[in-house]
DNA sequence: TATGGCCTGATACAGTGTATCATACTACAT
DNA sequence: ATGTAGTATGATACACTGTATCAGGCCATA
């Protein structure tokens, strides 16, 4: 499902550079929390962040295997859930599937806009739609704790397309 | 079920009620779209309104297997694919389960109240949030199609206690 | 060295969803 | 009534996603 859009990016970026910019801030991260980015799960955060497109699990188990060993499942997803408990990845609850953060230092659930046409997803970690969700859950009484919001559509460059 | 009773907690009202006029409205609806509310189709409906949590596919699909024959999950997928095309029921993403919309004359994707406590789920079905969603989306250049808005936390009535 | 906590390996299984082919039913036209 | 096309369901097998559990390994500290 994956392989063919891999290589589709948002336009005219050095892809290279975000998944660098990404390992940098999670060790940086890691280490002012005391937690430890083992190998394991710097190369899981460096599989998730292989696109700009949310990644399953069993993507990442198959990509692992490539190296020699061949993890099993509780290997990655303890790895993910490491990854997500330090904000360094978002699960996108509508595809079972992850993505890489790429402002992680504080914790957050971002709001995600997904492409359906490149598959591309972007976060908009807006406050205002933080605020109108908490406001309006609790007119009705509701004490909203987490968010997940997702949005399919079209991307800027899809519709220009 | 009316406006005034998605309120109060759902122990302690005529939930009888809530379904009945679930199926009624389903009826009628699919008379006027000339659609086949067959009778297995009926009757998944029926075992989705069976609370207001949300229900899993099997658990459905583990219900109808005590009236007789044994469906296969296909059966309850196919279901359920109708009464969603035709607004009937939701998908709750982030739990994988299917939940009885109690409004379905206008197709609409709602948003969701979750109670981490006692699992019932109310629909917001807000206009204010739909709409900021899709402006902050259209700022950044997304043509937002569809949403899913999931709000997990404590609802009045296990807040109280 | 010994101990305790954390990370990983490994097996097995549970839960969720789909592809595919076959059969049965419905509606409609001949 | 008969045939036909379209829809609905039955049934098998499989793919995808996630977890429970136990065992072994690594590392820091006492
Ligand atoms: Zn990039
Ligand atoms: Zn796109
Ligand atoms: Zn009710
Ligand atoms: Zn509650």
């Amino acid at each position: 499902m994956t392989d063919a859009a891999l290589h589709i990016h948002p336009t005219g970026h050095d892809h290279a550079a975000c998944v660098g910019e990404a390992l940098e801030i999670a060790e940086t991260l890691c280490v002012e929390r005391g937690a430890r980015l083992t190998p394991l799960r710097r190369r899981v955060l460096e599989l998730v962040w292989s696109s700009h497109r949310p990644v399953g699990a069993y993507d990442i188990l198959g990509r692992l295997d490539e190296s020699a060993r061949k993890p099993a499942p509780p290997t990655v997803y303890r790895a993910l859930d490491f990854l997500i408990e330090h904000g360094l990845v978002h699960r996108i609850e509508s595809m079972n599937a992850y993505l890489g953060c790429n402002h992680p230092e504080q914790s957050h659930t971002g709001q995600f806009l997904i492409c359906r046409e490149c598959g591309n997803v972007t976060e908009m970690d807006d406050d205002d739609v933080r605020q109108t969700l908490r406001r309006k859950a609790a007119e009705r009484g509701f004490d909203a704790r987490s968010q997940t919001v997702e949005l399919v559509g079209l991307c800027a460059n899809c519709k220009a397309g």
